[in-house]
DNA sequence: GCTTGCCATGTGAACGCAAACAATTACACT
DNA sequence: AGTGTAATTGTTTGCGTTCACATGGCAAGC
C-alpha cells in the first residue's frame, strides 16, 4: 500500500480511503490512485483489514451430507447469497451428526473467525448444540424442522406433508402409509406429524410407519415390505430418493403405480419427472432456502434485531403420473 | 495473548512458542500457559497470525454445477481431505463457465489470501483461464479431462468410456450410440473419443451422436428421438442421469431395456441401483477425487515438484439390468 | 574458576491496514 | 479582509501475532 501511495503522490491513509469508497476524496486524487493501484496490480491483504477492522467479511456454513441434493443446493443458494452481500464462505462438512461434532465444527469455523454460522444440519441434536454455543457468533439453522432455538429458515413440512397426504385421500384411498426419514432429523419429524394428524383429522386409520434414511436403498427395503402388503394403496414417502426406491421394488413386485398403489415423495429433486412413473411430489425450493438463511444471517450479523426469526417457506405440490384414484374408484 | 502471558507468569512469546509447539519450552512453563490459555478460553486470532505468517491456512475450491451429485462429491472429499491437511476451504461457486467468470471466481479467493486453488470447473475454457492465472497461486483441476496444462485429477474418461462401448460390443451389439454431454466439457470430449474409437478399432459404424446437457431432461429429450430409430439397440450416455431420462423415453415408447435396447450410463450415482430398469454404469469415485485432488494441491502449496501432476484414477464398470444381449442372440 | 555452548526465556520490531486525530486548504458568507 | 465551516489530506497509533535477536542461567570441559 505504501507503494501505492509513493506512486500516487498522497499518503498511505488517502489510499485507504479510495479502497474503502469514503468520502471526501477529490475525483482527481481518486483518479491517481486508482491508476497507481492498476499500474503496481496492487491487491489488498485482507489479513490485515481482519487485523484491524476485527471483520473477516468471512461467514461458515456446517453442513451435513453435503453430497446430497438438498444441501447442496442449499450451500449454492448460501453461497449466491454471500458472494452478493460481500461475504466469503468457508464450509465445515460434518460426517456425523452428534453433538461433538457439530461443536467441533463450529469451533473451527469460530477459530478461522467467521461472522456469523449457518447451519445445514437438520438433526435434532445438532440443532441443540448449536444453540448452546450461538452466544459468542450468530449462528441460523437451515432447512431444519420448526423446534430451532436459533433463528432459522425452512421450508413448511407441516403444510407440505398435509397437502401430500390430503391429495392421496382426496384421490379416495382409504388411508396413506409413510415412509418416513431417519429418527431424529427435523424433516422427519415435522413431515410425520403432518402426516398422522391429517389422517387423524380426516378420520382414516393412521397405519405403522415404515422408516428409511433418505437412500433409495432405504425406500426400496421398505418398499418390499409394502409390496407384500395388500391393503396399501397410497404411500406418502419423505423424500423422492426413497420413492425411487420403493417405485423399483412395487415394480418388482407387479404392483402397478399408480393403477394399484399411489406413490408421492418430497422435494422434486430434478430426476422426479423421469422416473417410472414421473413422480408426483413436494417441492421444495432448496437454494431459496439457503438464499434466504442467508439473508438472515446477514441481518444478525449486521446486529439487527430477530424480528422474522423464524421464515417458513411454504412448498409447492407438482402433480405427476404416480398417483391416481383409488382402485374400484377409476 | 497479553492476558495469557501475564496470568502465567510469561512473555506473550513464550505463550506464541506454546501455542506452536516450538521446541525449548520446559514442561512445567508449557503446563502453567495451557492451563492460563484454558482459564481465559483463549483463542488465537488466526487474521494476526495470517498477517505476520503470510499464510492463510485456507484453501480455496472453484466450483461449477455444485448442486449435481458429482461436484458435490469432490467438493465433499476436498474438504474432507482439507481438514485433515490443516486447511479451512473457501468455495466460490460459478454460475457460468466462461473465462471471465472463472477469472473473477480465482481472483476473489487470492483476494481473500487463499494459498491455492482447486477447481471443478471441467470445462475446456474454464481451464484455460485457470492456466493462465496459476501463476500467483498453485491450482490444481478436479475431474476435469486430460488435456489441462494445470496439474489435475481426474477419472479416466477415455478407459471408462472404452469399458462401457466394449461392453455392449461384446453383448453381440453392430455398433453403439452416444449420448453425449454438453459441448466444451472435457469429460464429454473424452467419453466421447473413447467411445468413437473403441466403435473404429472393433470395425462397427460410428453413428451420429446425441447430444444432451447432463441433465435428465436432456437424456429424455434425446430419448424421444432414438426410441423411433429402429436401428438402435445400444446406447452408452455420458452420464446416469440423462440415462435415467433415455430409460424414461425408451419405456414410454414401448421399447422395453434391455430387450431391445441396451443402456449404459457414467458415474454411478447412488440411485443408479434402482431406476427402471437398474443401470449398468461405470463407477467414479467422486469423493476419492477430491480428496487427490487436494492431496496434490497441498503439496504444491508446500512447493514440492510436480512430479505426478497428472493423476488419473481407474473407474471400475457395475453391472446390471440395463444391458443384454443384443436382439436374436439371447 | 573461567570459558564455551546450549537451553530457556524475554525484548523489540514488523506484518499491512484502518481509526482517531491533526492539519491544511477551499470556499462561502459577513 | 476576516471569520467560520466543510472538504480534503496527512500523521500517528495499534490491531495480535511471529520473527530476529538479546539475555541470563546452568552444565561440561579445561
Amino acid at each position: 500500500m505504501a507503494d501505492v501511495a509513493k506512486l500516487a503522490g498522497v499518503s498511505h491513509q488517502t489510499v485507504s480511503r479510495v479502497l474503502n469508497g469514503a468520502p471526501h476524496v477529490r475525483p482527481g486524487t481518486r483518479d491517481k490512485v486508482l491508476a497507481a493501484i492498476r499500474e503496481l496490480d496492487y491487491r489488498p491483504n485482507s489479513a490485515a483489514r481482519a487485523l484491524v477492522t476485527r471483520r473477516s467479511q468471512t461467514l461458515g456454513v456446517v453442513s451435513f451430507a453435503s453430497t446430497l441434493y438438498g444441501p447442496a443446493s442449499m450451500l449454492d443458494g448460501i453461497e449466491q447469497a454471500a458472494r452478493s452481500a460481500g461475504y466469503f464462505v468457508s464450509v465445515a462438512s460434518l460426517r456425523s451428526l452428534d453433538a461433538r461434532s457439530v461443536q467441533e465444527a463450529v469451533d473451527r469455523l469460530r477459530d478461522q473467525g467467521v461472522e456469523g454460522v449457518a447451519v445445514i444440519a437438520p438433526q435434532i441434536s445438532a440443532v441443540g448444540a448449536v444453540a448452546r454455543l450461538s452466544s459468542s457468533v450468530p449462528v441460523v439453522a437451515v432447512g431444519s424442522g420448526s423446534r430451532s432455538r436459533v433463528p432459522m429458515v425452512a421450508v413448511d413440512n407441516l403444510t407440505g406433508a398435509t397437502a401430500a397426504t390430503r391429495h392421496l385421500l382426496d384421490l379416495g384411498h382409504g388411508t396413506v402409509h409413510h415412509v418416513a426419514g431417519p429418527a431424529g432429523w427435523l424433516e422427519t419429524q415435522d413431515r410425520l406429524d403432518g402426516w398422522r394428524r391429517t389422517l387423524e383429522e380426516a378420520g382414516a386409520p393412521v397405519p405403522q410407519v415404515y422408516s428409511g434414511d433418505w437412500s433409495a436403498r432405504s425406500g426400496y427395503e421398505a418398499g418390499l415390505r409394502i409390496a407384500a402388503d395388500p391393503e396399501v394403496t397410497a404411500v406418502f414417502c419423505a423424500n423422492d430418493h426413497m420413492a425411487l426406491g420403493l417405485l423399483r421394488a412395487l415394480h418388482e413386485a407387479g404392483r402397478p403405480v399408480p393403477g394399484e398403489i399411489s406413490v408421492i415423495g418430497f422435494d422434486d429433486i430434478p430426476e422426479s419427472a423421469y422416473f417410472t412413473p414421473p413422480l408426483t411430489t413436494v417441492r421444495q425450493d432448496f437454494g431459496e432456502l439457503g438464499r434466504r438463511a442467508l439473508e438472515l444471517l446477514v441481518e444478525e450479523v449486521a446486529g439487527v434485531g430477530h424480528a422474522r426469526s423464524h421464515v417458513l417457506v411454504a412448498p409447492e405440490m407438482v402433480l405427476r403420473r404416480s398417483t391416481g384414484p383409488a382402485r374400484g374408484l377409476a
